[in-house]
RNA sequence: ACGGCAAGUGGUUCUGUCGCCAUGUUCUUUGAGGAUAUGGAGGAAAGUCGGGACAACGCAGAGCACCAUACUUCCUAACGGGAAGGUCAUUUCGUUUUGAAACGGGCUGAACAGCAAGUGCCACAGAAAAUAACCGCCUCGUUUUGCUUCAGGCAAUGAUUGAGGUAAGGGUGAAAACGUGGGGUAAGAGCCUACGCUUUGUCGUGGCAACACGGCAAAGGGGUAAACCUUAUGGGUUGCAAGGCCAAAUAUGCCGGUGUUUUCGUUAAAUGCGGAAUAAGAAUUGCUCGUUCGACGCCGGCGGGUAGGUUGCUUGAGCUUCGGGGUAACCCGUGGCCUGGAUAAAUGACAGAAACCGUGCACAUACGGUACAGAAUCCCGCUUACAAGCUUGUCGUCCUU
RNA sequence: GGUCCCGUAGUUCAACGGAUAGAAUGUCAGAUUCCGGUUCUGAUGAUUCGGGUUCGAAUCCCGGCGGGAUCA
């Protein structure tokens, strides 16, 4: 890590500092972002500059509408970050990082009903491995 | 015994791997990061329906309006909550009785103050929906027809019309002007009377009280207040996105239209035009008084900035042992315990096993299942949701006596 | 998280406490036309759900469900 600020990102580990939380750069990010869909979520992308965060911000959100309980939702919500934390050393590993950007990536899931981990863990493999192959 | 329904109780456990959040300790250290220990959703965390704590606001404060509640006593910080009791209603059981019914006990329910303070409403039907009136009944009189034994009488007590009396009877309706018998009268009527019902007032006894029982007097007033309202009691308004501090950025910004008031100028005079602000006025919780300010309000357009951190924040009407008081809700004393604080949202994911339930010919094996549901300032209630197991009540079927 | 509002035909709206719940539009059928449109006639179809007050409730009261608005 060439950043002064020595922030793990290593290991299956997802701190507080790799999620997105700051209300400005997820205006932006739904703004001036691009997305693209895979079954069954909606993602959306968006280079910025090098911002006071991990290399890969990540946000994840239900829809209120597809589930009325908050019980469902944030079921949902722990699977997909679990699937995520285990799979993303494809995106560190993979020397596509620019060091001077950071890369916010939003998921939103559209499913109606809840699927199980494998599903959502092979799905989430395929988006992450998207993000290369289109640079 | 099995099954259904209702109420209450209850809210599965263990191991491994990888993680998340908070706090403490410690190491490296400019920021920050690492290591380790401990802890980490509920009985409803839900609905946001009551009530508080806490906080800000009004320039102090008072009254009105508005809102809420409504048998009694008690509990509680408070409540539309709870406990006990009273009354009424439904249902059930027992006793007495030929029966009707009465008495006693139980379950369940009650926005359970006042319509006998005033006002409003009561469709359709019905004579009439609350002042009593219409048909009818009765009395007295007017006019008039026929017959006749002719100052009169008769025509089923003729017909007609006027005045008065009356509420017995009148297909209805959710509801009909105290009920039944007798007297009374021209006809009738609680008009009188016997038995009974209801209400109000008053006295006595019991009870803290609601109320119960009994005596006396007056009365007979249909329903509706989850209709307006009256009476009594309570409530200032807004809510942790309240509010405080730090950082960043700052402009009670500019323009146009319009309204209100006073004054000056213009003018013959102005409601017009132009300029100004002593008082008018404006602000102040919906209004008034009061208070404060010295011009202000309303509408539209243009334009700038921040939307980060921290505090509030978790020790509290807290949980609990023992003892005491009380029918109970609950209270008092004493000892012990510390038990979530996240903020685009932590409290988890995966794998395996156990326990319980169902399917299955049976032990085993196998397969499937383990509810409702996720803290967002914090409490006390209420309401709603809920798998198995357990407890109680009730209904049905079968078996035994 | 707090506060507030609303729920009537498929849709947009009506309806003093009096039930046969009305109007427009839509849909369907028929007539008119060579066919379609327009027009005419007829039909269709609703009070968010459960309790309560009342003789009677879409309306009044309580609770659930669903939808919407707003906050610095």
């Amino acid at each position: 890590m060439t950043d002064n600020r020595n922030i793990n990102t290593q290991g299956e580990i997802f701190g507080k500092a790799e999620r997105l939380h700051s209300r400005k750069l997820i205006e932006r990010l739904f703004k001036e972002g691009d997305f693209f869909f895979k079954y069954p979520f909606k993602v959306f992308y968006f280079e910025t500059e090098k911002e006071k965060i991990a290399p890969v911000g990540i946000l994840i959100s239900v829809s209120k509408k597809n589930f009325k309980k908050a019980v469902d939702r944030n079921k949902i919500k722990r699977l997909i970050r679990e699937s995520y934390r285990k799979n993303k050393s494809i995106l560190y590993e993979s020397d596509h990082l620019k060091k001077d950007k950071s890369l916010l990536i939003g998921l939103i899931y559209t499913a109606k009903t809840i699927l199980p981990f494998k599903v959502l863990e092979k799905k989430i493999i395929l988006i992450l491995r998207q993000f290369f192959k289109e640079k």
